[in-house]
This record gives structure tokens, sequence and C-alpha cells, in this order.
DNA sequence: GTTTGTTTAGCGTATT
DNA sequence: AATACGCTAAACAAAC
């Protein structure tokens, strides 16, 4: 893998997939979230290899959007008119490059029903499953969601210095604490190990860091009303981007605009693009109100991206995601490598 | 008309 | 060798 040098990969093709670009795209943005044209943006800003053949690789990069399960379609708000939806990350695809190469991942990401995979082995273990992901998932909430701002979870809060800090100790929580998450996919930890950290340091850098990220948080983050006015049962209710969430991946503000800080949203309500091959029926989830809780919170050494910060990935105003979306099928679902 | 999204297909390369 | 993954091309539909 050829390795670029610093601050720039000039016109060479950076060392990265299609998958890896569109993650670290989606990473950047306080929302976690970008619509198709932005993440073009993105690529093109920060990859001048991709300022030319465009149609090429956007066709490529489309195809890797919709064939690839680790990335969710979020559906625009009916307010926020726009073309396309809006591309997350799926909460569970963080170890796809356990291997530490962001060419080629350890194994394609697909989603599977959890407690299909239990059921496969024995219904008694998958209810006991269920039941302590429920509480591992309240007690995450509750720990972190009160304090953190809707970034904290992917080392944003660390900017502040504060921010979330909401700990560890609970369930998932590593003893590190939420604040210093830092998303596999986040480009301090995909670029700056290119500098920084010898490959096999990097790969269980990687390693420790769980297999998703608090999607929920951003969600719940995104739509309050949701959760405050029933239609969605959460433990936590977090401020919206405006919330001291105005800043990317790479520590640059990031534009919040629409409804972020309070501009009227009605949520959009993001529906399970990838319904997954194996149907729930017959299976009742648990806790349809408590999403899946991936251990994002087994945190990494913060690291810090040599990279000077260039631009503000986002100014986007996503429609903000909806716990449906944590109710679906996606959530529920869990990597299977 | 353009953009976005889905799907299928083929090929090359890396991994097992 | 078989399999998995990544890239590219293309066709098509839907939305804007």
């Amino acid at each position: 893998m050829p390795r670029p040098g610093r601050n720039t990969y000039s016109d060479q093709k950076p060392p990265y997939s299609y998958i890896s670009l569109t993650a670290m795209a989606i990473q950047s943005c306080a929302e976690k979230m970008l619509p198709l044209s932005e993440i073009y943006k993105f690529i093109m800003d920060r990859f001048p290899y991709y300022r030319e053949n465009t149609q090429r690789w956007q066709n490529s990069l489309r195809h890797n959007l919709s064939f690839n399960d680790c990335f969710i379609k979020i559906p625009r708000r009916p307010d926020q008119p726009g073309k396309g939806s809006f591309w997350a990350l799926h909460p569970s695809c963080g170890d796809m490059f356990e291997n530490g190469s962001f060419l080629r991942r350890r194994k394609r990401f697909k989603v599977l029903m959890a407690a299909e995979r239990l059921a496969q082995s024995k219904q008694s273990e998958a209810a006991h499953y269920l039941q302590q992901q429920a509480k591992l998932r309240l007690s995450a909430l509750a720990a972190t969601g009160a304090h953190l701002p809707q970034m904290s979870g992917y080392g944003l809060g660390g900017l502040g210095g504060g921010g979330g800090g909401g700990g560890g100790g609970v369930g998932l929580l590593s003893s590190q604490g939420a604040s210093t998450f830092k998303h596999p996919f986040a480009i301090e930890n995909i670029i700056a190990r290119e500098y920084k950290v010898p490959g096999s340091l990097a790969f269980s850098t990687m390693q420790s860091m769980s297999a998703g990220y608090p999607l929920h948080n951003q969600l719940t983050a995104a739509w309050p009303h949701m959760y405050n006015a029933g239609v969605i049962d959460t433990p936590i209710s977090m401020a919206g981007c405006g919330g001291g969430g105005d800043y990317g991946a790479y520590g640059m503000p990031i534009k919040c605009h629409g409804g972020g800080g309070g501009g009227p949203s009605l949520p959009a309500i993001p529906v399970p693009i990838k319904p997954t091959p194996t149907s729930m029926a017959g299976f009742s989830a648990p806790q349809p109100q408590q999403p899946h809780i991936p251990a994002f919170l087994s945190n990494s050494p913060p690291s810090l991206s040599p990279t000077s910060p260039q631009t503000a990935a986002s100014q986007s105003s996503p429609a903000t995601p909806s716990e449906s979306l944590t109710n679906s099928s996606t959530m529920r679902s869990v990597a299977v490598h």
C-alpha cells in the first residue's frame, strides 16, 4: 500500500477504498451523515485525485453505498427538500478494517439479526442475550446521554475538554470514558495512523475499538422531540447539534444548519433501507424503544491527526435520523464476519 | 435533464 | 483453487 506524503496525496490515488473514503466523509460530519453530494465534495476537497474522472468514481461510490450494508440511507425530512437521502454508517461497521488496511476490508460487513444468529444456537441463550443487551443499553444511555453533547462519543467532546466524559464503568462503557472514543473511520484514526502508528499498533488500536458507535446518541440528539413526545421512548434526551456538536472530526467547526440548533424540524422517518435478508418474522425485538447500543464505548487512545484541518466537510443540514432506525432491523442487527 | 439510488456483471487482486 | 473483496461499467428507475 502506498504511503502518501504528508498532508497531501497530490494526484496519487489515495490508499483508501471507496468505502473508507465514504466512511471518512460521513465521520467528518458532525451529524455523522451526509448526502451524496457532500460525500463527493469531501472526497474531492481532500483528495485531488478524485477531482478527475468524477463520473467513474462517483458511480463506484454510489454502487458501494447501495451495495454495502455498512452504509445506511436516511431519508430527508419532508421540510428539507433536496436531492437524495443522507448516508450514515452502520453502527456495527466499526471493525471492518480490523486488519488495518483501508484498501481492503477484513471481511465484508453484513447485517444479520443478532437474535436470529443466537436462535440458531439456542433459544434460551438468545433470550438471555437480548435481556442483557436491553439492560446494557439502558445503562449505557443513562451513563452517557445525560451529559454528552451530541458528538462527544466521537472524541469531539475532547475538543473542549468537557463534553462527555460520562464515563465508564457501566456495562459497555470502558474505563476510558465515552468522550475519547473515535470511530475507526474518523479521519484522525484513518489518516493519523499513516504517520503516527506503526501498523501493528494501529491494528491493535483498531481492534480495541468496538464494533460500533453511538448512533443512537446522534439520533436522539437529532430528534429529541421524537423522544420527548413519546413517539420514541428513550431514557435520554440530548441537545441537538447546536449543543456542542459544532465540530467535525477534524476539529473544524461544522455548520449545523437547518434544524441544527432548533430550527423547526419535523423528522423524517428513516427507514431500514437494507432490510436484512433474513426477516424478523416470528421474532419480536426485546425492547423496541431501547436501541441497539454496540460496544462503542470501548475507546481507543486519542489520536491526533497530523493533517491540518482543511474543510469543514459538511454544511448540509441533514434530516435528523429517526429512532425508527434504531428500531429497525438494521439496528437490531449485528455485523457478521 | 440531472442527480440519486439500485442492481447486475465482469475483471483483477488478496486472502484462505 | 476457491473465495472474498474492490473497482469499474452499465442499465434502469425514481426523484428533483
